[in-house]
DNA sequence: AATACTATATCGGCGCGCGATATAGTTAAC
DNA sequence: GTTAACTATATCGCGCGCCGATATAGTATT
């Protein structure tokens, strides 16, 4: 069934917690802990996901239709039960899109202002 | 009087609204209205900043020290008196810069899942 | 005279980040 | 062998910040 058409510009700025979350999701579907440690990994430390913020997140995140659980379990045998499985959902992905062109536009004004180095045209 | 040395990083990550208040006072002194004005002609209409979230943020800068209000007023003759004039601090242009570089990571994130397009090493 | 713009300020609702807390199974240390 | 650390999910409540509404008031335009 067809979802009313939604503009993802609506949705912008996202939080920092939610834009983690969808980029870790970009790639690949993850349970909520991987999530967490792919956050982790990928910001070398400087952002940590309390559980109250990665639940609670991800609970507004499917309300909203960006993320969605899987019905089935990706590799059933070396699997733990209590794991549940995300992934984007098309909208989510336009959203994560938009909200990218947002950040790369703010950039682009902090060199204008001369807070970053100009490595091209700025 | 020296103020207690303090980390940019631990003011990351700054709300939208901040970073746009550090970025109009980033180039040039400017009062309240003028900061409004800035951030909806910089980002072409599409951030509006309400007097709520404006006056507050100013306030709660203020407090923080990463902008200070000017004693006496840039061109005196052709003035509002009503006119309050603020100006980034060495602290808060540090914090603006930390924030930009944030962003960029994030960017250089989102390029590397393919949510933006490669202009070059992502 | 009415409308719109300039300029600053406060208040209250609401969303959200986040630490604390809870539960519970698994693995590793000593 | 029990103590500790890790994996995994979930809820609660505090506090901060965004933002619209509202207020005040002078200036400019129509």
């Amino acid at each position: 069934m067809k979802v009313p058409t939604r503009r993802p510009e609506e949705f912008l700025p996202l939080t920092p917690a939610m834009f983690h979350i969808l980029l870790a999701l970009a790639d690949k579907e993850r349970h909520g802990y991987h999530i967490m440690r792919e956050v982790d990994e990928r910001t070398e430390g400087n952002v940590k996901l309390g559980p109250g913020t990665l639940y609670g997140s991800i609970k507004r995140m499917m309300a909203d239709g960006l993320i969605e659980e899987l019905d089935e379990r990706p590799d059933p045998e070396l699997d733990d039960e209590r794991r549940r499985y995300y992934r984007l959902t098309d909208f989510g992905f336009r959203v994560a899109t938009a909200e990218a062109q947002r950040l790369e536009q703010m950039v682009r004004s902090a060199r204008a202002k001369k807070l970053l180095p100009r490595t091209k045209s700025g």
